[in-house]
RNA sequence: GGGCAAGUGGCGGAAUUGGUAUACGCGCUGGUCUUAGAAACCAGUGCCGCAAGGCUUAAGAGUUCGAGUCUCUUCUUGCCCA
C-alpha cells in the first residue's frame, strides 16, 4: 500500500487554500479572527496554537454554510525592530518586511484557510494613514488630551511605560528599575467611557467570566466621598477622597501626595528633598506603592477632626498615596486599612477600632478589614459597615464638608512614545506655542527613511530636517511632534481595517464594517484578557461618537482564550539552560548533554520561551511530520483553553495515526463489494451517526481535544467493521462523512481522501440524519440499592414496566432481586433503574 | 493580604451537567512477525483480593435512591489584583 506522502500532498493543497475568497458563500456572514502577530521573524509555537483553533472554527463555519471572513494581519511597529535595525545597521522596515515575508511562508505551511487577499501590515503608510485620521477625529471630539504627567521611566529603553507595562517595578521589556519622571505625553481620554466599558461588559455573553472580572477589576469603580479637613491656623483645607467614610471616627493621620500642591511648601526644606528624592526612585505603580516601606515626613501641620470636638490630627506627606488617584489626599484609619496600619504602626500613631471584629477588647495585630456593626464612633454606633457609609455620607453633604463620589481606578491611556518606530502622531507645534492637528489632506505623516538610529534619544526629535514643517493654514513655520503612538493603538482597530483593507479614502468602508462586524470569534492569548482587549472596545466606543453611520458599541462578539504551549526545561550541572536539541534519552529515566555526555536536570514544563530554551521550531516539526500532523496533536493533547504540553512522542503519534486513516482509506476503496443488506449495516449507519452527531456539537463547544478522541473511536469502529457484511457503498459514504468532519482539522490529508472517495459536495458539512438516531440503543444502568448490577443495552424510551420484563427475564441484576421485597424503585428514562430492597 | 479558577491512574486528560468514574491518547507489560532491532498488528493495564467481592475522583463532613459534579470545613496548586 502507498504511504501518506505529506510533502507532497500539502504543498498541493496548500496552492488551493491561498486562492483568494475561499470562504465565500451565500450564507450568514461570520467573521473569525485571530489575533495577529508580532513578526519577530518566525512563527512559535503559540502562533501555530492560536492559528489551528482559528482555522478549524473558520473551517467548520464555511463548511456549514456561512460567508467567512479569515483574515490575517502583521502588528509590525514595535521596538525589536529598532533594536534589530540598529544592530545590523539597516532600518527597521527592512527588517520587519523581510520578517513577514518569512513568518507567510510559515503561516502557509500550516494550512490555513486565510484569506491573504485581506493582509494588512500596521507599518504601511496605507495603514498608519487612516490611524492618524482617527487620531484627529478623536481629538476634534474631545477624547485626546495632553497632559504633564509624571511617568514610568524606562532608563534602558529610554522610553515611557504603560503603567500595566511595569512589572514589580521593572520594565516588561528591559526588565531595567523603573525611574519617575515628569514629562509632557499625550493621552486617549479612555477614563470618558469609565461606565461604559464596565457596563457594556454585561452585554458580552460570549466572553469568559474571567476576562470580564479581570476587565472590571482593571476599570475599578468605587464609591465613596470627598471630604474636607480644615487646616489648624490656616484657611485652606485639605480634600481627601475615601470609600470608607465609616471609619472617620478612626481617623488618626492624614496623609498627602508628594506631588500634592501643599507638598510644594516644604521644596526648600532638606529633610523633604531627600524624601522626595527616595520616592521618586520607586516606580508609579500601585503594586510598588504598596510593596515598599511606608514612608512618611511630618509636615507639623494639623488638621481638625471634621466630627470631634477640639480632636486634631496630623499632616504627613507619604510615600503610598498617589496624585493622580483621587485628590492625592487621604485620611488613615489605621485599624481597618492594611497600609495605614503599617504607616501608624511605624510613626507611632493611635490605633482604634471603630468596626468590631466580634473581640473588641483584643489589640489588632494587624488591620481588620471585615464587616461589623461600628463602635467608638458616636452617632454611627452600632450600625452595620454599609448603613453607617450612608448615614455619614448623608451627614458629610448636609454639613456641606464635602460630596459623594464614584471613583474608577481606571486612568486615561497615554500613548507618547519616544520612539522611531511607531506611527507618528499627527500634530505640530506653532511659534505661539500652541498645538494643533495637521491637516488631513496632509496625511500620511510619512516616517522619514533616513535616520540615525545610533545617537541617543529620539531619532526623529534628531531629524532636523522631518521636524520642521509649515502649519498649511497660516503658512507659518511649525515643528512636528516627534513622539510615536504606542503599538497598542495599531492593534485597537486593525480588525475594522479588515473589513475593507484597500479601502482609501477613510479607515473603512461603513458599508463593510456594519455587515462583517462585530468580530464573530475572536481567539488569542489571554494575555491579552487586559490592555489589547480594553483598548480596542475603547476604540470602538469613540469610533461609535465620531462616526454616527457606525453601529457598533463592541468589537468582539465571542472571545476564547486559548491556553500556552509548554514544554519541559532542561539545566546542565552548572545551572545553564539547555535546549531540547542539546540532550538526549538515553532511556525512560537518565537524559544526558549529547556534547559532553553528563547528566541533565530536568525541570517543570512551563511556557516556551527563548530565555528558557525550551523551544520547538514549528518548521522543523512540519517537516519531519507534515503540518497535518503538528495540526492534530496540537488540539488533541489538552482542552484548548488550557495550557499544552508539547511532546515529540505525541506528534510522531499523531502522524502514525494520521497514516492509519488514510490506510482506512485505501483498503475501503480496494475492498470488494458485498451486495446483501444486513443488520450489521444497519447498526454501523447508525454509530457512525453518532459520531457525526457528537463530533459536531464538540466543535461546537470548542472541546477540540474530546473531538479528537471521537476521531480515534471512529477509527477503531471503522476498522472493526470492515470484515462484516456492509454494503461497499455504504462504508464510502460513511467515511466520506468522517473525512468531511476531518477538513478542519487536517484538511490537506481529509481532501485528498474526499477526492479518493470521489466526493462531490466536499464543501458541505454532513446533514445529521436525527431518524437514525433514533433507533440508536442506549446503555441503561440497573442498580440494587444504588449500586450498579448491570447494564442492559435496550431500545430508547422503554417504560418502567416494559423494563422489568426485561430484566426479570435476562439481567445479571435479577439474582439480587429474587425472593426480595422491592421497597422502591427510581426510575429514569433511558438513563437509570435503581431497586431498593429490603434485606 | 483579597478575588477567581482548579485538584480524577505512571502521564495528558474524558465523564451527555446529579445517573456505568477512569473514554481517547501517551507510557508500560506480554504476544505475533523478524537473525536482531525498528515498524506494524493482537492482547492486557486504577487499587486490594486466588476468587466471590470490596475500595477509589486532594482530605473530612453534609444533602440525595444515587455525588468527580451540589453545600460546608481544611489542605495544595495556578492565574489576576494588591
Amino acid at each position: 500500500m502507498e504511504r501518506f506522502n505529506f510533502q507532497v500532498i500539502e504543498k498541493k493543497w496548500q496552492k488551493e487554500f491561498n486562492k483568494s475568497n475561499l470562504n465565500r458563500k451565500d450564507g450568514e456572514k461570520f467573521y473569525c479572527l485571530e489575533m495577529f502577530p508580532y513578526p519577530s521573524g518566525k512563527i512559535h509555537m503559540g502562533h501555530v496554537r492560536n492559528y489551528t483553533i482559528g482555522d478549524v472554527i473558520a473551517r467548520y463555519k464555511f463548511l456549514n454554510g456561512y460567508n467567512v471572513l479569515h483574515p490575517m494581519g502583521w502588528d509590525a511597529f514595535g521596538l525589536p525592530a529598532e533594536n534589530a535595525a540598529k544592530s545590523n545597521n539597516l532600518n527597521p522596515i527592512e527588517w520587519t518586511k523581510k520578517n513577514i515575508e518569512a513568518m507567510k511562508n510559515q503561516l502557509k505551511m500550516l494550512g490555513l484557510s486565510i484569506d491573504w487577499n485581506l493582509e494588512i501590515s500596521t507599518c504601511d503608510k496605507s495603514y498608519y494613514k487612516h490611524q492618524q485620521e482617527l487620531f484627529i477625529d478623536f481629538y476634534n471630539h474631545g477624547l485626546v488630551s495632553r497632559k504633564e504627567t509624571y511617568v514610568n521611566w524606562d532608563p534602558v529603553e529610554k522610553t515611557v511605560l504603560a503603567n500595566e507595562q511595569v512589572i514589580n517595578g521593572k520594565g516588561w521589556r528591559s526588565n531595567a528599575t523603573v525611574e519617575r519622571k515628569k514629562l509632557s505625553q499625550w493621552f486617549f481620554n479612555t477614563t470618558k467611557f469609565s461606565n461604559q466599558l464596565l457596563n457594556d461588559l454585561d452585554k458580552l455573553e460570549g466572553w469568559p467570566e474571567k476576562v470580564k472580572l479581570m476587565q472590571k477589576n482593571w476599570i475599578g469603580k468605587s464609591y465613596g466621598c470627598e471630604l474636607n479637613f480644615k487646616i489648624q491656623s490656616k484657611k485652606e483645607n485639605i480634600k481627601v477622597f475615601t470609600t470608607r467614610p465609616d471609619t472617620i471616627f478612626g481617623a488618626s493621620f492624614i496623609a498627602i501626595s508628594v506631588d500634592h500642591p501643599l507638598s510644594k511648601d516644604f521644596l526648600h526644606n532638606k529633610e523633604f528633598q531627600s524624601f522626595k528624592e527616595q520616592c521618586n526612585k520607586m516606580g508609579t505603580t500601585e503594586e510598588a506603592l504598596a510593596n515598599a516601606e511606608k514612608l512618611g515626613f511630618n509636615t507639623n501641620l494639623l488638621v481638625e477632626h471634621p466630627f470631634i470636638k477640639n480632636k486634631k490630627i496630623p499632616v504627613y506627606i507619604a510615600n503610598f498615596v498617589l496624585m493622580d488617584y483621587g485628590t492625592g489626599a487621604i485620611f488613615g484609619c489605621p485599624a481597618h486599612d492594611q497600609r495605614d496600619f503599617d504607616f501608624a504602626k511605624k510613626y507611632n500613631l493611635e490605633i482604634l477600632k471603630v468596626v468590631s471584629d466580634g473581640n473588641e477588647d483584643k489589640i489588632l495585630s494587624e488591620a481588620y478589614t471585615g464587616t461589623g456593626n461600628l463602635i467608638n464612633s458616636d452617632f454611627l454606633n452600632n450600625l452595620n459597615v454599609e448603613a453607617a457609609k450612608e448615614k455619614i455620607i448623608n451627614e458629610i453633604e448636609e454639613k456641606n464638608l464635602g460630596k459623594r463620589k464614584t471613583l474608577f481606578r481606571l486612568k486615561d491611556w497615554g500613548i507618547s512614545r519616544q520612539r522611531y518606530w511607531g506611527c507618528p502622531i499627527p500634530m505640530i507645534y506653532l511659534e505661539d506655542g500652541s498645538v494643533v492637528p495637521v491637516e488631513k489632506s496632509e496625511l500620511p505623516i510619512e516616517l522619514p527613511i533616513d535616520i540615525d538610529l545610533k545617537s541617543s534619544g529620539n531619532p526623529l526629535d534628531n531629524h532636523i530636517k522631518w521636524k520642521k514643517t509649515i502649519h498649511k493654514a497660516s503658512g507659518k513655520p511649525a515643528v512636528r511632534e516627534t513622539d510615536t503612538l504606542d503599538t497598542f493603538v495599531d492593534s485597537s482597530w486593525y480588525f475594522l481595517r479588515f473589513c475593507s483593507p484597500n479601502h482609501k479614502s477613510s479607515p473603512f468602508d461603513d458599508k463593510n464594517v456594519n455587515y462583517w462586524m462585530p468580530v464573530d470569534q475572536y481567539i488569542g492569548g489571554v494575555e491579552h484578557a487586559i490592555l489589547h482587549l480594553l483598548y480596542s472596545r475603547f476604540f470602538m466606543k469613540s469610533i461609535n461618537l465620531c462616526n454616527k453611520k457606525i453601529k457598533l458599541s463592541e468589537p468582539f462578539k465571542n472571545l476564547f482564550t486559548q491556553g500556552m504551549v509548554c514544554h519541559e526545561t532542561y539545566k546542565d550541572k552548572n545551572d545553564k539552560w539547555l535546549s531540547p536539541e542539546e540532550i538526549e534519552k538515553t532511556d525512560s529515566k537518565n537524559i544526558i548533554k549529547k556534547s559532553d555526555k553528563s547528566k541533565v536536570i530536568v525541570g517543570p514544563s512551563e511556557s516556551m520561551s527563548k530565555s528558557k530554551k525550551n523551544t520547538i521550531d514549528p518548521e522543523t516539526m512540519i517537516k519531519q511530520y507534515g503540518a497535518d500532523a503538528v495540526r492534530w496533536f496540537i488540539l488533541s493533547d489538552s482542552p484548548p483553553e488550557k495550557d499544552v504540553q508539547w511532546s515529540d512522542v505525541g506528534v510522531a503519534s499523531a502522524n502514525k495515526f494520521l497514516q492509519k486513516i488514510w490506510n482506512l482509506n485505501q483498503l475501503i476503496l480496494n475492498k470488494k463489494d458485498v451486495k446483501n443488506i444486513s443488520t450489521e449495516q444497519t447498526e454501523f449507519e447508525i454509530r457512525i451517526e453518532t459520531f457525526v452527531f457528537k463530533i459536531d456539537k464538540l466543535i461546537n463547544n470548542f472541546q477540540l481535544n474530546v473531538a479528537i478522541a471521537q476521531f480515534y473511536e471512529s477509527y477503531k469502529f471503522f476498522n472493526d467493521s470492515l470484515n462484516l457484511n456492509i454494503n461497499k457503498e455504504v462504508l464510502k459514504n460513511n467515511l466520506i462523512k468522517i473525512m468531511k468532519l476531518m477538513i478542519p482539522f487536517v484538511p490537506h490529508l481529509a481532501h485528498e481522501c474526499l477526492v479518493d472517495l470521489k466526493c462531490k459536495n466536499v464543501n458541505e458539512w454532513p446533514k445529521i440524519n436525527q431518524k437514525l438516531l433514533k433507533d440508536l440503543k442506549i446503555n441503561l444502568v440497573v442498580q440494587i440499592n444504588g449500586k450498579t448490577r448491570d447494564v442492559i443495552n435496550i431500545t430508547k424510551d422503554l417504560n418502567e414496566v416494559e423494563l422489568n420484563k426485561i430484566i426479570t427475564k435476562s439481567s445479571k441484576a435479577n439474582k439480587y432481586l429474587e425472593n426480595k421485597k422491592i421497597i422502591k424503585t427510581i426510575f429514569v428514562k433511558n438513563k437509570i433503574i435503581n431497586y431498593l430492597i429490603k434485606n
